[in-house]
Parts: C-alpha cells; structure tokens; sequence
RNA sequence: GCGCUCGUAGCUCAGUGGAUAGAGCAUCUGGCUUCGAACCAGAGGGUCGGGGGUCCGAUUCCCUCCGAGCGCACCA
C-alpha cells in the first residue's frame, strides 16, 4: 500500500488531538492548584446557618429542614423572614403557635448577626445585628475582590459544555447566537462555582446538507465569488439548490449519494469540504472575537462517523438496536414513549443522532466529565430524549456523568421559524453592526466630546451588550420574538442601564480622588465601616446575596436569575445614590465606608454583567 | 392525531406552594445653580388564558378545555 502525505482528514485529526491533549492539561492543573472560597464563607450562608442553630435550640430539635431566607415584605418591620409552615407540618404543630415559640426563642438568646425575632402569624421576621453585618459584608467584598462571588460548591467536578455549534457553509444566525450567549454565560457562572470546563464547539459540519452543497458547487459555483466572500457564496449556493430541488427532486438524490461517498472519504470531495470548512471557520472567528469567546475544542460531528459506525456495528452485536429486513436501515424500537429511530440509513450512511451518540461516548471517555451540557434550542427536545434514552440503554451514559439538554426557545420573526432555505434569516454579524451603530449614535449624542477611539471602544461594549444582555435577561425556554426596533432600544431597560451605573459610580470614585485625596481605604478600619441610611443597608443585604444568586444560577441553568439580580441591584444603588451625596459626606469615616460600598457595588456589577458575557466601560 | 414547551399589567418580562403578585417600557405628576437626569420619587393600570380538583393556603402541583410555538425515523 501507497502511504501518500497526511491528506486533509488526518491534518484535522491531529489538530483535534492537540486540543484535546491542552483541555486535559487544563483540568489537571485546575484539580492540582485552583484555590477556591469556601461557599460557607459567605455571609449570606453563615447567617442562614445561624438562624437554623437559633430555631433548632429554641424548639429543641435537631433538624430545622431547608432555612429559605426571604426579605419580608415592605409593609412589615424585619431584615428577614422565615416561614415556619413546613417546619409546622413536621412537628405537627399550630404554624402561629410555633412560630411565637420560635420568636421567643431566639428573642431570648442574642446571636452574632441575630438582634431580636417577631411573629406574625405564620411567620418570623428576624433583626439583624445591622451595622455588624453591613461591615462583615462590605469588608469581605474588599478583601475578596474579583473572586467574590465564587464558591467550591462544585469543586473537583468537570463540565462538558457543547454550544454555539454553527453550521459550516452557512452565515451564523440569530438562532444559534441564542446557544452561543447562553452556553458562554453557563460556561463562566459553572466555572465560578467550582467546575473546570470544557468548552466545546460542536460545529455542524457533515450531514447531507453538503452532498447538497457540493452538488450546488459543481453546478454553479463561481471561484471569483468563493474567494472574495465565502460564507455567502456557499450560503446563496445552498439556498439555490433548495429551490431547484423544488422543481428537481432527482437532485435531492444526487445530493445523497455525494455525501454517501464523502463519508466514504472520497479524497476530491473530502478537499473540497475541508475547504468549506476552513473558509467558514475563518469567517466564524471575526464573531467569536467580537464576543469574547474562546472555545477548548471545535469538534465537529465529522470527527465522529468512524466511531459512529463502529458504534452502530457494536450496538448490532449487542442486540440494542435491529438491522431492518425491508430497508436495511438501523433501526431502535421504541423506547418507553419516546418514538423509534433510526441509526444507519438505507444507503449506510451516518445521521446526526448516531454522531451525537459517538460523540457522547468520547466526550465520556476522553474528560470524564460529571456534568454535560447540550446547549441547543427546544427544536431538537425530542432528539434529545431519543439520545440519552438510548445512551443509558446502551450503557453509554451511566450515572457517573449527568447529560442535560439545556432547552431554549426559539427566535422567531412574525411568529414563525427563520431558515436559511428560506432566506428568512437574520445574520448575525448584521445584527451586531446595526446595534454598534445605533449605540454610536447614543453615545455620540449624549457625549458629543467623546474621542473617536474610544467613540469606537465603548460602542462596541454597548451594542454587542445590548444584543447579549437581551437575551440572558429573561429566562431561557420561552420564546423569542425578533424585533430590531426592541433590540436596538437602548435606553429601556437593558444592559446600558447597568453599565451606566456602573460609569457613574467610577465617576464618583474618580471625584472623590481628586477632592480629597484619595477615596480613604486604607485609612479605614473593618469596625469603622459604617452606615447612616436604610439605602445604604438594603444595598449591602443585596451585595450580600451574590454568592448564593451564583450558585442558584449554576443550579438551575438560567443566567437570568443573575440578569433579574443585578438590574435590583442597579435599582438600589441608583436610589442610594439620588439620597446620598459621597462628596458632601464630611465625616471621613463615613465617607470611605461609603466608598467601600460604592466600590462594591461596581465590583459585583462588573463581575456579574462579566458572568453573562457583558463588558463595562470606565466611562460612557 | 400524538408528544414537549409557553400563556402573569396596554407592551416586554420576573416571581413558582405561603404575608397586600413585582420590574422595565408606555401614560400621568413631581425632582438638575448640588458626586453624570442614560437618573430618582410617586400615581394609575392585574378575574396570573377559561373551568374543575388537591391543600389550612394555588399564579405555582394535578386534570380538562382554549390559544401560541416546536417536534413526531432515512434533515441537522
């Protein structure tokens, strides 16, 4: 046998190897040196913990169940509120007799944080010690800095994140833009909480949409056109095949039969699909770039169709899935409710469902990985359904690794599905151009002496912010309707608002400097933090819940819980800062505490607006 | 037809077994000689899609109907 150079195939082998060979140092290193804060640190949890210990010594009990700390309503006296229904159930007492007992209890025994406890009905609205948790909250933020916020509530553990996974040939859209934004945001806020990850982009680059494609370049593709601007000339080369197919059905199995002999690695095609690859991935980078995404890996499914048949031939052996006698497709039964499907077509290629299956088994076996995230709209829930049904039938997916279909809702554009074929597609790079521009002119407007580099610098940060921070801020199975005039709305609610109380507070920081000196950190002692306003406390108790609004987001994979929390803190400080003037705070202890609350609340801002992928400008 | 998801203020969305259901936008009323008004304070606006059920208590859980979106093997 000939042994001719590597061909294209076996290039891209051994970059994924490489990566792959870099992702596993990482999480080496990760298990062996990252220092992490421990969850119980913080003061939210400590407090939580000592409100248990109160309510257990005043009933005598050992086990107070789960502590839920809530804020009690505004009509009602209290830092915080217990409700003592559950606990009542169990104890199988009268909640407002319990809840007297509870208050007395604690009334009765003063605490580190806790001052005094009050029934109301059903429930026990506790006093804190406030100005000893105002400074245990606000010097802990200081001294932690940029690692508030982080815990080790899942140290050790690894996490697999699949996202983004754009179709090669195509221009990326606003639909994949969804996975993109939330598969970033999944990946920092699982990172923050302990996980090392592995992010991967799962690029949509075999399937017999580039038998199609090929065929379209055979018929019409045009070099000059190729060469000058790739991703829309494969995009237009696609989009015409779909309607000649139309009027040609013989062509669709035309289209079949060249990628029967892709995955046959016929070297000519097996060129031309590394060049379409290439050329997209190229045109891909430009987006990432912009948005500040770094993946671990792109493996495509292509990587996967050796495995994939092997896997397929394994599965026959072991009687998990059945060679049709009609067909000869491979077909799996119907698993419980979850329909049958197939594994190998008739002409015994590959489908997308038996890629992702040798993909699960390599992610499993390569990163050990003890959580993986599909990041993927809710199109595909069925797909899923069938991949891990089948995954733990075949003992693929056991219970060491968790595989999470992480759903999202469509974008949708009149209230229907925008498609490539149809030409209804937004392109993404579209989108962001028109939101840099509209927040150019913003900015412009309400800044007119802004230099034009950083006119430049801040647009970008505002625009793409708008775009990324539209999406995260609303929970993530819902639907979306597309609207340019919503999206490119700057002044509402979105992501501006934060970034400018985010400017505004360095501005005050910054004058404070130049007036006096210094903003007086250093000269402050931990017991001189101190607070006059009910503002000034409301703001800390909010600072105070980062940590735990971290890990509710890591646990139920929504980046908005993080979204919602940060615009209440924006609200907060923005109040704060109409009743309290930092500058005509005369006493100098005060006015460093004041300080130190500020700077906090910038901090959590930034590292919060970071977690969802958003960048803020010192100014604006 | 079957399956999954969604339905909360005029609009965009939070809340999910517990005290009087909350934000933003829009509307109206106030507040810049005072740290950046891209802001703040306040007002109006709700049969939480309809109807049943479970529960001391349901917007939240269950059933059913209505409406919307997405799927239902040789696409991804």
């Amino acid at each position: 046998m000939n042994k001719p150079s590597p061909t294209a195939f076996e290039k891209y082998e051994l970059e994924v190897a490489e990566s792959v060979e870099a992702v596993q140092q990482k999480i080496k290193r990760e298990r062996e040196n990252r220092a992490y804060v421990s969850f119980g640190d913080y003061q939210c949890v400590k407090l939580r913990v000592e409100i248990a210990s109160a309510v257990k010594k005043s009933l005598g009990i050992r086990d107070a169940g789960d502590i839920r700390l809530v804020s009690p309503p505004p009509h009602v006296f209290g830092d915080f509120a217990l409700d003592v229904f559950n606990l009542a159930k169990k104890l199988k007492e009268k909640p407002e007799a319990l809840a007297q007992k509870i208050a007395d209890g604690i009334k009765a025994r003063e605490g580190d944080l806790i001052k005094d406890a009050f029934a109301v009905g059903a429930f026990v609205n506790i006093e804190t010690h406030k100005e000893i948790l105002y400074r245990d909250i606000l010097s802990q933020i200081l001294e932690l800095k940029e690692h508030y916020g982080e815990s080790d509530v899942n140290a050790g553990r690894v996490a697999v994140i699949d996202y983004s996974a754009p179709n090669i040939a195509k221009p990326i859209g606003v639909g994949h833009l969804r996975s993109t934004i939330i598969g970033q945001a999944l990946a920092n806020i699982y990172h923050k909480t302990g996980y090392s990850i592995v992010k991967d982009n799962h690029l949509g680059d075999w399937g017999t949409q580039f038998g199609a494609l090929i065929y379209a370049y055979q018929e019409w593709g045009d070099e000059k056109k190729l060469a000058e601007n790739p991703i829309t000339e494969l995009k237009d080369l696609y989009v015409r095949f779909h309607q000649f197919a139309k009027e040609h059905p013989e062509a669709k199995d035309q289209a079949r039969e060249l990628f029967a002999r892709l995955e046959k690695r016929d070297p000519e095609l097996i060129a031309l699909w590394k060049r379409f690859r290439d050329l997209s991935l190229q045109d891909f980078a430009r987006v990432y770039q912009r948005l500040g995404i770094e993946f671990d890996t792109c493996i495509g499914e292509s990587y996967f169709t050796k495995q994939a048949d092997q896997l397929v031939d394994e599965c026959l052996d072991k009687g998990f899935c059945r060679k049709d006698e009609i067909s000869g497709a491979v077909v799996v039964d119907q698993i419980e409710k979850i329909p049958s499907f197939l594994l190998r077509k008739q002409d015994g290629t590959s489908l997308y469902l038996t890629r992702d299956l040798a993909t699960l088994q390599f992610r499993i076996k390569t990163f050990h990985p003890h959580t993986i995230l599909y990041v993927v709209g809710n199109e595909q829930d069925l797909n899923f359904h069938q991949l891990f049904a089948f995954a733990k039938r075949a003992w693929y997916l056991s219970g060491n690794t968790e595989a999470k279909h992480i759903s999202f809702g469509m974008v949708l554009r009149d209230g229907k599905k925008m498609s490539t074929r149809e030409g209804t597609l937004i392109e993404l790079e579209d989108l962001i151009s028109q939101s840099v521009n509209k927040s150019k002119e913003i900015l412009l407007h309400k800044n007119p002496d802004i230099l034009p580099r950083e006119l430049d610098e801040i647009s970008e940060m505002v625009g793409l912010g708008a775009i990324v921070y539209n999406d995260l801020r609303q929970s993530r199975v819902k639907n979306i309707s597309f609207d340019w005039k919503r999206m490119l709305d700057l002044e509402s609610g979105s992501a501006i608002y934060l970034q400018y109380s985010y400017v505004r507070i360095n501005s005050i920081l910054k004058k404070l400097k130049e007036v006096y000196g210094g903003i007086g950190l250093d000269k402050l002692e931990k017991d001189e933090i101190a607070f006059e306003y009910q503002s000034e406390f409301a703001l800390a108790k909010q600072l105070m819940l980062f940590p735990e609004i971290i890990a509710g987001a890591q646990a139920t994979d929504s980046p908005h819980r993080i979204a919602v929390y940060l615009e209440e803190l924006a609200l907060l400080f923005n109040s704060f800062y109409d009743e309290v003037s930092l500058l005509k705070t005369e006493n100098p202890k005060l006015r460093a505490s004041r300080a130190a609350l500020c700077q906090s609340v910038a901090l959590v801002l930034k590292e919060g607006l970071g977690l969802l992928g958003v960048k803020v400008p010192k100014k604006m």
